[in-house]
DNA sequence: TAAGAGATTTCATTATTTGAAACGCGATTT
DNA sequence: AAATCGCGTTTCAAATAATGAAATCTCTTA
């Protein structure tokens, strides 16, 4: 529709983690884009405050690099987008509730097309402890959280969905679909996912699913750690707590059903 | 540079806190923009994922409705400016020990422009809390953080910056650009700033500066509660831990002079 | 001081955007 | 059941903005 729109804010997402700094050359190159229209986007950029031009010292002066970085108003937009999402008030009590149980990090994630995305956490209080962030983005096929969101999707779009090349983040992310599928009819069968060394090494994240109200598992929620404080042998003392909380946010999101594990906990709370 | 792109781009400023959804007509209206002509940026911006249209229940069929609201792209890039500044990694684990040692919310903020806006937090455990937002923004005459912020810059630009209108938000928001002046003069001479009921009612906050190698306040950090905690006659047992926070966050920036105020606490710890 | 690397500007050409008007379609009214 | 209304969507010729090769500027490096 607005071709000059689109081409330019596809550039935002050259801005990654692991780069996070580009130069007007690089972009140009990277995009292959003309160097003049690559400016010319990243000025308007500059513009509406989706980036800016780091700040650079010289001999006293302080003036602009050449260097541009995700801009604040990013983070501002961000920040909106968060508040407008019903479930993280519903979840945030609750995700509260289970780290002051559990002591571990609680995660709630969303799905958006073929990603899962990381929109409300809880931190544990132990010294070491996991950090994920709200707006990381990670592949549906790895993952305890993201892959209870897969596995209770309809077949043809799960196929659909693990057309695209799955990629290696860890010692024990799935290798092939076929991988993919165990662990999907795995989840469906028990109600939970548990993972260990698939998108990070050494974190292990054990999740389930909540259920909005035409019944489609529209986010999971999960705990997250590490091996030595949720070793998959004591994987029930999690998953109760975590399938009690899905039930309560699932029918507070309208959910009907009785919530098809732990024996309907719903009930007792 | 390119007119389209900040011109569709605006459009993402309608979206606040107070109205999250629009329609085209909405949209048309208010941007005094034709309808095809905010039709076409709209579906654009739902291209690349920073609208998403709204889903509608219709006789059993879900659809697409006509309502817009912000993508979770804004999220995922919304994490990654977060994740792309260097203080928040810095300044985390003392926000933390600020917490546990006080157990109120500890905020850090920094300077966009005429604004401030959040960019970390760590959330009080007490059963009522104080809940603000990571990219949320405030005006820098009002509350502590804030206005730490707006009180080190050079005289000059603040007589800039108050040109703007004053808002009103709460009974003691400051009224005038002379209100202002007094509290910056405060701020400057007590090295602190203590707000209550300025941005929100019933909502006390008390900030401290944290200087950058170039010797400028570029964050603040706050304590943030309700009076019954953070009583004005119990102000210094608050404001000592933080200058002592904030001189070392402070000396991590690069920041080469003693810490201002506080005895030069930094040499303490 | 010259050469090199990368950012900016120029400007004629080309492609995209524009918006009034018409159309489509479901909801509401007659 | 037909007519009307309210909005979203499409059309299309005119108007505007984007384009990119080449020139220029501005540091940095040899």
């Amino acid at each position: 529709m607005s071709k000059t729109m689109e081409k330019g804010l596809q550039l935002l997402d050259l801005f990654t983690e692991e780069k996070h700094s580009w130069t007007l050359d690089e972009i140009s190159t990277h995009a292959e884009m003309p160097k003049p229209t690559a400016y010319r986007m990243l000025r308007s950029l500059v513009n509406v405050g989706f980036l800016q031009r780091t700040l650079l010292e010289k001999n006293g002066k302080i003036i602009e690099s050449d260097n541009y970085v995700l801009g604040l108003k990013l983070l501002q937009l961000g920040g909106r987008v968060a508040s407008a999402l019903e479930i993280r008030e519903i979840a945030f009590p609750y995700m509260k509730q289970l780290q002051s149980e559990i002591n571990e990090a609680v995660q709630l994630v969303t799905r958006d097309n073929e990603n899962g995305i990381y929109i409300e956490k809880v931190e544990s209080t132990r010294p070491v402890r996991l950090y994920t962030r709200i707006g990381r983005q990670a592949p549906l096929y790895a993952g305890a959280c993201t892959r209870t969101l897969l596995s209770y999707l309809p077949d043809d779009e799960i196929t659909e969905i693990l057309k695209n090349p799955i990629k290696n983040y860890a010692s024990h992310t799935p290798k092939t679909v076929e991988d993919v599928w165990a662990l999907i009819h795995k989840t469906r069968q028990e109600g939970f996912a548990y993972s260990h060394s698939e998108l990070e090494e050494g974190t292990v994240s054990i999740a389930t699913p909540i259920f909005n109200h035409r019944g489609e598992v529209q986010y999971s929620i999960s705990i997250a750690g590490f091996p030595v404080s949720l070793p998959i042998e004591n994987v029930k003392k999690f998953v109760v707590p975590l399938w009690k909380v899905a039930s309560i946010i699932s029918k507070k999101l309208g959910y009907n059903d009785p919530y098809p594990y732990g024996d309907n906990i719903t009930k007792i709370s």
